[in-house]
DNA sequence: CTGAAAGCGCTAACAG
DNA sequence: CTGTTAGCGCTTTCAG
């Protein structure tokens, strides 16, 4: 009937004819115990009266939570929902519940929703995806964390070393590295690096990796066209890359776009130019994200343990918490696929 | 100072010298109005003092939160992910947090959640992706969401007919039977339908609906083939098709499978077999997955407004609750792509 | 407009 | 083992 006031504990124990305590005890299974005989007449008048807990009064009375905030720049990428499918399974496992903040990459919103997780008293929260070089966001950012830790709060980050909390580092320097020098190994020799802002870490670091290994194993540095981190970014760096090219007469034989979406963009505007990619130029992505494993041609990419990623993030916020801040580094793996065959 | 108690209403209003009641006013807007000079002093102690309103104590004294839970069967999906974004995008507006329940599919853990997220007193519930046609875990879900209703709650569904709840209806049939006759007008003459289990309904009904527009304009029924609702079903199933149409030479000139990841699956059993998908085989998909838009060759698909769709469970469910069950429709919209080119 | 006081539902000492 | 009794932090009548 939707006109009855939900159970409460007390009527549960009245039903049951035992007190607050004893009744609250026996749903719960606190230090104490009751006696069978008690225990199965409270869990009896409870579910005759269809009680349910109101966490909200036990959070208050515990002084903690069962949730857990997770901060992504966009769930609907699957980079981010992967690490959210992982961090999600981790936690269910935990028996804690995620709030789910989708930040859109706006620096308020991300201050809002740290604003609303504190409120809520989550045990812990989980940034991932929001690593940018904005000096004064990411002070405000820390200044927000600080007083949630301060409060008894866990934070972890995926890849922001920035931040003053434990994180989970992905080594997207050294990805990038190894993915240059394969792709030498392959005998490709002009390189063309596709990035994202250079304000936005991953995308740096991913350029800088790759860069690196390039000039180590050729002795020349890879070009490079900016533009945004995304499917759009890669096809419109890739098309002026192209045109570039065309123009003075630097061609490149092989391009490596800072993550798996710019890549495809990039595929795109190869098609759009009449070029084959795999036999004409070669292209790369980095992430290996899971749908995109079957595309013709085959992505050569940087895969990550995405889910992993996510569970680790959980697991180091929920660990014991210790005075120095720890680090969990992740390794990408390269994946030759066609887009990048061997050059005869 | 990590030792310092979090700051209360209490601390705040003593700070300021006024009640607690007027602090109270004084931070939340409440009807009741405060002289601006208090407003002002209360202003200014709570941020002195750094204080955060207990979302938690809030909830018990006004008896309501500002949550909502979100079920879906595998966030890492991006069928549910780019649900998940829109959804989380309309709750931020109204200045919601969303709980995300990851079910894994798992009848217990749906139930588990949905225990949860009562206990948390969440003001709403959206289920997304978890119509099955098992009856006795359809009941039990029936009754945890009856007694969530009774007890204030909201629910809303994504498709899912059979719960007694308002629901986005989407329209897996017509969009199934669209596409059946725009290939029937493109010319293919004998289909294969890929199918998941029997007992998904999203499944069932896409396939009811492309044999009833097949079968409508040729007059002959499709093949069917059925395997798990996912990349490796797809491929196997497409393996199975391949085998039989070789031994008893009922080939096909079409292929629909009932959601994009089996046509991907397809895609790449097709490509082991040496068939070239398109001009040998036409391939078919549906949901129109944003990171597939590129794949080579493009497949032919039926859009749904993903994003469309979670924003609108989420309006569904906070909008003026109404006697009848609500339902709101949302149409595919055929795509034609190079994986299904005109019949010559 | 402001303050006092009574809960919201539950847990956790503290005594029996 | 069980019951009594304070709170947890905030909102909201109900009086001033």
């Amino acid at each position: 009937m939707a006109g009855e006031r939900a159970a409460t504990l007390s009527d549960v124990a009245r039903e049951a004819g035992v007190s607050l305590a004893t009744a609250s005890r026996a749903l719960n299974g606190s230090d104490r115990v009751v006696r069978p005989e008690l225990q199965e007449r409270v869990l009896a008048a409870a579910s005759k009266l269809g009680y349910t807990p109101n966490a909200n009064a036990q959070a208050m009375a515990r002084g903690s939570t069962e949730t857990v905030g997770l901060l992504v720049k966009d769930i609907s990428d699957p980079y981010f929902s992967t690490i959210a499918g992982g961090l999600a399974d981790e936690a269910e496992k935990h028996g804690l519940l995620v709030m789910l903040c989708n930040t859109g990459g706006q620096p308020e919103r991300e201050q809002k929703f740290l604003a609303a997780l504190r409120r809520q008293r989550s045990r812990a929260i989980v940034l991932a995806g929001s690593d940018t070089a904005d000096v004064r966001h990411t002070s405000e950012v820390a200044d927000l964390l600080t007083s949630y830790l301060d409060g008894g709060g866990r934070v972890a980050a995926i890849s922001q070393p920035r931040l003053p909390v434990d994180t989970v580092v992905i080594d997207n320097h050294g990805g990038a590295k190894a993915l240059a020098e394969q792709l030498v190994g392959l005998g490709y020799r002009r390189a063309a690096v596709l990035t994202g802002p250079e304000d936005l870490l991953v995308s740096a670091e991913r350029h800088a990796g790759f860069a690196e290994g390039w000039l180590e194993t050729t002795g020349s540095e890879p070009a490079c066209v900016s533009d945004e981190f995304s499917w759009d970014g890669g096809r419109r760096a890739m098309t002026r890359l192209l045109e570039n090219g065309r123009n003075n007469g630097a061609e490149v034989d092989c391009v490596f776009a800072v993550n798996d979406l710019m890549a495809l963009g990039a595929l795109a505007a190869c098609r759009q130019a009449g070029i084959e990619v795999g036999p004409e130029l070669a292209v790369a992505g980095f992430d290996d994200i899971a749908t995109l494993r079957d595309v013709t041609p085959g992505l050569t990419t940087v895969r990550l343990p995405l889910a992993d990623i996510g569970r680790l993030a959980l697991e180091l916020v929920l660990g014991k918490p210790s005075a120095e801040l720890r680090k969990r580094s992740v390794h990408g793996e390269v994946v030759l696929r066609e887009s990048t065959p061997p050059r005869s």
